[in-house]
DNA sequence: ATAGATGCAAAGAGTTTGCATAGGT
DNA sequence: ACCTATGCAAACTCTTTGCATCTAT
C-alpha cells in the first residue's frame, strides 16, 4: 500500500463516511461516486490492503458475509435490524465472560450480535424513507 | 419431506452421532459411510428440508460457514478454541440484552461466541473426554 | 522512468437448480 | 404405479487471480 490512488481514497472515504459496517458490494457502489470506473476486484484488493494496514477492521456477524468498518472505533458489538438489514454499533458489554465459560476455558475474546428491530423500523422514530430499502440507506 | 430414504437417514444420523455442529462438506463425508453414492446436492437439499422440518438447527459462528446440529439441544452458545478449532457448547446466558441495546431498539435474539483456549489445549485440566469433539481433528 | 495499482475477464470455491431416473410408499 | 428424492452437471454468486495498461511517485 504505497500509493494514494483515487480509488483507494474513495473506498476508505466511503467507509469513514458510512458510520456503519459496509459489505464489499456496498463499498463498490458508494465508492463509485468518487471513482466511477472502480472495479469490484479493486475493492476486494483494497479491503485486504487496508486490513493489513490496520485502517479498517472486519465485522463478522453470524450467518452474514463480512463487512468492514473503521479500525479506530474500539471494541464494540452490533445490532442487526431484521427489517431494514442495517447493522448498528452498540457499546461494549461489561459481562465477565471468563465466569460465563465453563471451568478450565480461557476466554480471550467474545463476539456478540443482537437481532431485532431498530427504532426507525419499529415506528418509534420519524420515518422519512420506507423501511424496506435494505442495506443501501443511511442512518445518519 | 415425505419419504424416509437411505440418504436422509444417513445425513440425519451423522448429525445425531456427531455431537457437534457439522458443515455440509463434513456431513457429506460422514453420511457416505452409510450411503456411498450420496451427492453433495442431496446433502444441501436435505439440510434445507431438515431445517424446515425442525429436525436440525443452523449454527452460525462469526466469519464461518454455517454448520448444523440437532434442533432439540435447546438455546445455547458456543466457545471456539483457537488452538484446536474445537467448537464447544456453552450454556445460555442470563444477561438482559434489552437493557444492553440503546433505547428504542427491540431485541428479539442474540448470538454469542467466545474465543479462547479450551481446557485440553491449555493443559489445565485432565480431560479424558471433551464436552464436544472438534472440527478439524477426530476425537473418537 | 519505475513499479505499484487498476480494470477486465477468467478462474475458483461454495451453493443451488434442471432434468432424467431410481426407489419409497 | 405414482411421484418424491436422488445423482449428475450446469448455473449462480461471491471472491480471487492473471495480465495488459495506467498512473502516482
Amino acid at each position: 500500500m504505497e500509493r494514494n490512488t483515487r480509488q483507494r481514497a474513495a473506498i476508505l472515504g466511503a467507509i469513514q463516511r458510512a458510520g456503519r459496517p459496509l459489505s464489499p458490494a456496498e463499498l463498490h457502489t458508494l465508492a463509485r461516486d468518487e471513482a466511477p470506473a472502480l472495479g469490484l476486484a479493486t475493492v476486494y484488493r483494497n479491503i485486504k490492503m487496508l486490513l493489513l494496514d490496520g485502517c479498517i477492521r472486519e465485522v463478522d456477524l453470524p450467518g452474514e458475509a463480512p463487512r468492514y468498518e473503521e479500525a479506530h472505533l474500539g471494541h464494540h458489538h452490533h445490532f442487526k435490524c431484521r427489517v431494514c438489514d442495517c447493522v448498528f454499533d452498540i457499546a461494549d458489554c461489561k459481562t465477565d465472560w471468563h465466569a460465563f465459560a465453563p471451568p478450565g476455558f480461557v476466554v480471550d475474546a467474545h463476539e456478540i450480535t443482537l437481532f431485532g428491530t431498530c427504532p426507525k423500523c419499529s415506528g418509534q422514530a420519524p420515518l422519512s424513507s420506507p423501511p424496506h430499502s435494505a442495506d443501501g440507506h443511511s442512518h445518519g
